[in-house]
RNA sequence: GGCGACGUAGCCAAGUGGUAAGGCAGAGGUCUGCAAAACCUCCAUCCCCAGUUCGAUUCUGGGCGUCGCCUCCA
């Protein structure tokens, strides 16, 4: 079993070995908590947690950081309208991504470094910069110099001619020795003091540039090189291309040896869903209009590749909603007591496709080609449960694929086990009526439940119910 | 303008130089008191044109279309 990862430096999917062996040094680009996330920056994150538990599966320890940004303009803005502090505005809204990765069942990361914290760390990076004359101040703000990092532009593929050409004009703002010099430190603006946004520096009283917080925390918590750097393909230009400059002409050491990036997802307009543009859709929203969190973490992670644009659609969301269903009545069945004994070569189909499901997941984290393998076989299996021919052997085979399953996806863990007593007591009522074949009262019942979110099924192994949206 | 990606059934989507996984939706059927679930059957020649090849959806070139990045951005 080889793992291939599709590695952004090299354009290629390359073989992954981590530096150290059999552990995984990551750094994922996290959420700025300016506002709540809408599920494209959720598809991101869901892409680190699938990464994360391949590693896993493949069986590295994983050593995950991830940064929660809680300084930028957008935040500052803010919390100067809202008349707050910036510790107090992004309060509410970084609790809200951490409920959101609970309600999306992702596994957390090992260390979600906030920026405000390690202010000190990037002042140290920037220092040695300015020492090596990667760096210089302008005016009170520090700006990294490009000129000076011959490498820059090998992540994106961007030369200098094309910047230079697609630049916008700042130069009237801003006192940089070349327009796409990047801030490192912004001198501190009347009012920043107040609402808790200015460090005293070195270099100045100020606070930091959006990049340099990945490089300071990322070599604090990982050290100078990393085996992974993961974030939204609408960060490697400029964001993964500064983090590199940064790192690297301070360490003098490769910042990361593989760069993994998620693609898009877009809106029901087929356009990048993105807060700036207006009209995103938060995971709240999902949720109050009635899908389930389970049918989302699935269709975002399996309805299409990583790397390939995902639109966000009612259709989508259902059809996962169904495999999520499906998925769970499998392994629901599967609890139940087997056949004597095995029928048909079963068993070996399943371990068949538990390889390829494998192999799939191993090609650059393939989960849809993977579930693809996993829906034939349930089909096949469903069928040998309908004949009873599924014995201990093909039981055991089933059970350790599901698990398989559920180490990316997640989904299929049966919920939700109790029921309240009054409904117990409906259930049981309705069964009586079946049994007096008084089919008016049983059918009166059911649809009552129904109407509650609650479905219920007869089968040979007694009455099942599931919970259902509401009609 | 520069760089790049994509275009597969009603919808979503995987994939390969040798006659297209899977899911949703739909139709018919088996089972069931009825339903639901499950299962069975049916439902595509892969944007267009040219080329390479014994053979291309898969490679090359051109065209059309959609989208992304070019310092807010997951």
């Amino acid at each position: 079993m080889t793992l291939r990862l599709h590695n952004s430096l090299t354009g290629t999917k390359d073989v992954f070995e981590p530096l150290e062996d059999s552990h995984v040094r990551m750094y994922t680009c996290g959420p700025t908590v300016w506002n709540f996330a809408h599920i494209g920056n959720l598809r991101a994150f869901l892409f680190y947690d699938l990464l994360r538990r391949h590693l896993q599966v493949a069986g590295y320890r994983v050593t995950h950081v991830m940064n929660i940004t809680d300084i930028d303009d957008r935040i500052l803005d803010q919390a100067m309208h809202a008349g707050t502090t910036i510790a107090e505005y992004t309060k509410p809204y970084a609790e809200a991504f951490f409920e959101d990765m609970k309600m999306l069942r992702v596994r957390p990361a090992e260390h979600y470094p906030r920026a405000t914290e390690h202010i000190q760390e990037m002042i140290r990076m920037i220092s040695t910069l300015l020492e090596r004359g990667n760096a210089y101040v302008a005016d009170g703000d520090v700006y990294f110099r490009i000129a000076s990092f011959p490498h820059y532009g090998e992540l994106s593929h961007l030369d200098r001619e094309g910047l230079r050409a697609g630049a916008r004009v700042a130069a009237d703002k801003y006192d940089k020795e070349s327009v796409s010099d990047f801030a490192l430190w912004k001198k501190a603006q009347p009012g920043d003091e107040k609402i808790g946004a200015a460090w005293d520096a070195p270099f100045g009283k100020g606070r930091p540039g959006w990049h340099i917080e990945c490089s300071a925390m990322s070599k604090r918590y990982l050290g100078d090189t990393l085996d992974i750097h993961a974030g939204g393909v609408d960060l490697m230009f400029p964001h993964h291309e500064n983090e590199i400059a940064q790192s690297e002409a301070a360490n003098q050491r490769q910042l990361s040896r593989f760069w993994l990036h998620s693609e898009h997802l877009a809106d029901a307009t087929g356009e990048k869903m993105s807060k700036s543009a207006g009209g995103f859709t938060t995971l709240r929203d999902l949720i109050a209009a009635g899908h389930d969190p389970l049918a989302i973490r699935l269709f975002l992670i399996a309805n299409a590749h990583y790397r390939s644009r995902l639109r966000l659609s009612e259709e989508s969301l259902h059809a996962a909603g169904e495999q999520v269903r499906r998925l769970q009545d499998f392994a629901r069945r599967l609890k139940l007591p087997v056949a004597p004994k095995d029928g048909g070569r079963l068993a070996e189909r399943v371990a068949e496709v538990r390889h390829a499901y494998r192999e799939a997941l191993d090609d650059d984290l393939n989960l849809p080609q993977g579930l693809g393998h996993v829906f034939e076989l349930l089909r096949e299996a469903n069928a040998a449960l309908d004949s009873g021919e599924v014995g201990e052997a093909a039981a055991r085979e089933l059970l350790l694929l599901m698990a398989d399953v559920d180490a990316h996806a997640d989904v299929s863990a049966a919920q939700d086990t109790t029921l309240a007593a009054e409904v117990e007591q409906l259930i049981a009522q309705r069964e009586a009526a079946r049994k007096a074949r008084d089919f008016a009262a049983a059918d009166r019942i059911r649809d009552e439940l129904r109407d509650r979110g609650i479905a219920l099924e007869d089968s040979k192994e007694g009455v099942r119910w599931r919970r259902v949206a509401k009609v």
